[in-house]
DNA sequence: CATGAATGTGTAAGCGGTTACACATCTTGT
DNA sequence: ACAAGATGTGTAACCGCTTACACATTCATG
């Protein structure tokens, strides 16, 4: 049987309250008692059950992680800087892989309800209120505090850490037409998706801010993932009129538009620039014009937004909406 | 406040031990006092807080997960069978990450001691108990089933999710032999790991078996990881005598091998095979010989040990060592 | 029809902590 | 020297659920 507060307690010739004031710095204790306890502490190595705290204090030091994907590499490293944080600070990180299915999310959501913890952080399958009302609805009953990643709900008042779409993907272009391009089609994500719609619109503004012509057959709608944009990618090769640049709105899409000019022996003659890098292109002298942003950093300023939010006892914090850093490479 | 399991009592019009039977299927209940119990809950949307249940039965649904890198696509995929597995049972999962640094390690393990796990699936940054005493003792002090994934720990009785690692390097050279090679370097993983020792004698049972002239200069020491493999492949093809082929004993190195080769622009001289497939080969048409298997079917397996050895309520299991397939393509 | 087993239910004592409250004792300022 | 606050500690109720135990029924059987 593992030792209690009250093994410790007795140890030390004290009550358990004392040695709970002692573990919590609430209240007084006498540094007589203190040295006791921490001695009796050591010697019996005491180590408090998390299950008995989360419940008469009613929270846990457990932050839950829900992610769409964890294979893909950008969450893999938004994982890392989560735990790297909560590790630190003594938190632990419950996982959860919703494989971009709204009902592993929804699921996901009751499971996580049980388990009192101190935040979630989330990057939602849709980000849409309306398209999903009883997962948000669900979510706001946590009372708890959110923070977003990468994906922006509109509407749901909740802090958040994420990059400038828009910009990200006007940058990529104007950085496309500045090098001469003027033929420039791009594979659009999940229009469905705040995000993929952002990308877009970044393309778009980009090509009439430079007056480049608006051609609609240059616009492929992918859905972010890889298959889907190969296919897409060899439709377009397919007709006369070849693309000089592809603007990819994810990485995974890249992967799947470079997998289709490689088959078809055009790798070379079509310039790719990526939302999100892919770190492979840089082993085998592919140069692939990318936009960089940090997903560690994010995981980590996610981390900290939670925490602050958690030991802010009276909840009156303001929800903060974080845009990190990104730049064309 | 939460409905907890005496609103469900009183709704129902039966006691709480009643309720609680029936939640656990334990004892008997009578059908009219059941379909009572299941309206309340259903009416009042109840669901049991999971610290209560853990600090009365001393254990919880959540199951331990400690790997030593997550951004490395292989736990990425091995963690994805976990949670499949897992979220289908409606168990959690606590991810730890110890960054393949042993202070981290031993740090997850405290945390993990405090919550009540019902099992531990682990992949350690060392493989040798001696190597690393205070945490494997601390291990085994936990008293709960373990399941080791690809790193097998000599004389640790615990179950585990492992593959032939002599098999699976000796396959790999064999495939190179067959194909005519005869000068084929070795790039070897860390030695003091056990994993790491198996590949490098696999090649070496190869080369002797099929009578291959064992150079050991040809044998570079990579420590699993792709910037050494990188330098050390630079070196290897400095020299006058290239080595018509090159064994890698894992596919983090064999991206750095790839780098080296590619800025030498030598990636066509020299055959490459991979313990572990590299996905963004294949996207641009880049043969790499490769030994696939699946970090998802790993995954999947040990949670499935796992959950088996948490039911099994007299511990009476003998561990299980699993050996997953792995074929040469 | 008596009787022991099977079935069904409630009471209350934990599980290991936290914390309101009561009750000291020790400082101060006056 | 004394009231009033600051400091320090223990008692016991409570967090939400499980379960041993006691007590009722119902059922099958000789």
């Amino acid at each position: 049987m593992a030792i209690t507060i009250s093994d410790i307690a007795r140890e030390a010739g004290v009550s358990t309250a004392t040695v709970s004031r002692m573990m919590n710095q609430s209240g007084y204790v006498s540094d007589k008692a203190r040295e006791k306890i921490e001695t009796a502490i050591k010697k019996l190595n005491y180590m408090p059950n998390a299950a008995a705290i989360s419940l008469s204090k009613r929270v846990s030091k457990v932050i839950g992680v829900m992610v769409p994907e964890i294979s893909n590499p950008f969450f893999g490293e938004v994982i890392e800087g989560i735990s790297q944080i909560a590790d630190s600070k003594g938190y632990a990180v419950m996982l959860f892989d919703t494989a971009e299915a709204q009902d592993r999310e929804i699921k996901a959501l009751t499971t996580l309800k049980q388990q009192n913890l101190c935040g979630l952080i989330l990057t939602p399958v849709f980000d849409d209120m309306n398209h999903n009302p009883d997962f948000y609805e669900a979510l706001i009953q946590l009372k708890i505090p959110v923070v977003l990643v990468d994906r922006e709900v509109a509407g749901l008042d909740v802090s958040g850490v994420f990059c400038d779409n828009v910009k990200g993907a006007f940058d990529l272009t104007a950085s496309l037409i500045s090098e001469g391009h003027t033929r420039i089609a791009v594979m659009a994500g999940d229009q469905n998706l705040r995000l993929g719609r952002d990308r877009l619109e970044g393309y778009m503004k980009a090509m009439r801010y430079f007056n480049q012509p608006l051609d609609p057959l240059l616009i492929y709608y992918g859905d972010f993932n890889r298959t889907n944009a190969r296919e897409k990618t060899i439709e377009m090769v397919k007709g006369d009129r070849l693309p000089t640049a592809i603007l990819s709105c994810n990485n995974i899409m890249t992967e799947g538009i470079i997998h289709a000019l490689s088959e078809r022996g055009m790798l070379e003659q079509v310039t790719i620039a990526s939302y999100d890098k892919l770190p492979w292109t840089n082993y085998i002298g592919l140069r692939v014009k990318h936009l960089e942003r940090s997903a560690l950093d994010m995981g980590i300023k996610a981390t900290q937004l939670i925490l602050s939010q958690c030991s802010d006892s009276d909840r009156q914090c303001i929800n903060k909406r974080l845009i990190v850093e990104q730049k064309v490479i």
